[in-house]
DNA sequence: TGTACATCAGTGAACGCGCGTTCACTGATGTAC
DNA sequence: TGTACATCAGTGAACGCGCGTTCACTGATGTAC
């Protein structure tokens, strides 16, 4: 009981030193790095500030006690993408889950959340699909596994196009999609969809067509051959 | 006569030591060091290797001699981006001209060598679109001007979405194309296409649907609202 | 034609910074006897 | 119950590195007289 009301403040405490952690609990650290390399992350709007020694700083901790947690830089990023992963896939669970009764209109709204989490999240849309640019981007190309409990980026790639590809078939099915080659259309549909969150993100002060919703909507329509009943 | 047939070899000696520019010709050293940079960023695939140092090293000058030409590291990857912009322009420009006459034809033409370029030349194009990433990332918002004739990088955003407009409102007139909203249809094209780019760099390893030329003519024709005349 | 001088096109040494990583250590806490 | 000890969860100082930037300088070359 105590454990779960009694929370410990797990931060960094006013002199912006953390508490140690009670024996046995060390691993709660390597949580707090992940947090910490995920504000990183979101205030700096990029990957790069996610330095061993500023992660330190952000949790803080001495810089050295982060080897007892992460063999190094690229460990955290890795454990921080896997994070970020279930997070979009979660995120777009529950919007479909949430949406009309529809085969479309699920579909719709899967890919509307998608491009709503990239542009919410810019810097962390871009851990998960621009690379970690410079030595992760090789990685990227074989299927490296990430976190604990992760699964290679590539596999994760193949489960949202699934997801995408189980998601048009519904609408196959229903009469309302004309797709011949769901493979093809769902892949289309995710391209257009990574594109419309990085150029926008990209350039943001474009005259973009708006709302970002409808625009969407047109996208998938078009690219997943929907052919609402006349 | 001499000086278009006898042409010095402008780069670095067998000591990595290059020969001084002769007087009044200092900023050719300008443009080499452009051409260092860019070579940077060829060979370690991505903008982050362009330091001053290592331009200098690369060009085979002293660091401190950059200063002549350029305020600071920023200066230079903004110099490299006007020059890529135009040569991505140039190559997009010549492949819809080499295309049969014929608006369809010419507006695929374009959009396959967009994406041709953009997959051979992965790190260039990364550094025309996904933004110096940390400090030029918030540049990227601002219309910055770039280069010594440049234009700023929305400029040249609305620029190439202007040759897509047009090119698809060629194929609405020659009742190619049923599009009621030319601008937003040339955006969507936009997006996929920058989509099909980053997306297969990012993912090189996935089975991505072949070939490529394919997927983008179906992409473009879709989107675009082509109507071959039946 | 000769020579002093200004200018151009750079160089070399040095600075302070943040980085990843190593090493020996410290101090609290649970456990065996 | 008391106490020695092992273990856990970290710390602090130091290293070498590459970086951007500064400063005073150098040496070739064109130009004025």
């Amino acid at each position: 009981m105590e454990r779960t009301t009694v929370q410990p403040t797990k931060g960094a405490d006013v002199s912006g030193r953390r508490q140690r952690n009670a024996r046995g609990e060390g691993s709660r650290l390597t949580d707090d790095i992940v947090q910490g390399a995920l504000a990183l992350i979101d205030r700096t709007n990029g990957a790069e500030a996610v330095t061993l020694r500023a992660v330190a700083r952000e949790v803080g901790i001495a810089a050295p006690s982060i080897y007892a947690h992460f063999a190094d830089r690229d460990a955290i990023v890795l454990a921080v993408t896997a994070r970020l992963f279930d997070d979009l896939t979660a995120a777009i669970t529950a919007a479909m889950d949430a949406a009309p009764d529809d085969p479309v209109e699920r579909l719709v709204a899967g890919c509307q959340e998608y491009v709503r989490y990239g542009l919410a999240n810019e810097a962390r849309y871009r851990v998960l699909f621009s690379g970690g640019r410079s030595a992760a981007a090789g990685d990227y190309c074989k299927p490296v596994t990430i976190g604990p409990h992760g699964r290679p980026v590539l596999e994760f790639g193949a489960e949202a196009l699934a997801e995408l590809d189980h998601s048009i078939e519904e609408c196959v099915r229903a009469g309302l999609s004309a797709s011949t080659d769901v493979l093809a259309d769902s892949t289309a549909v995710w391209v257009a969809l990574h594109g419309t969150v990085t150029l926008r993100a990209a350039l943001r002060a474009f005259p973009w067509p708006e709302p970002v919703e409808d625009f969407v909507r047109q996208l998938v329509l078009r690219l997943a051959k929907v052919t609402r009943p006349a």
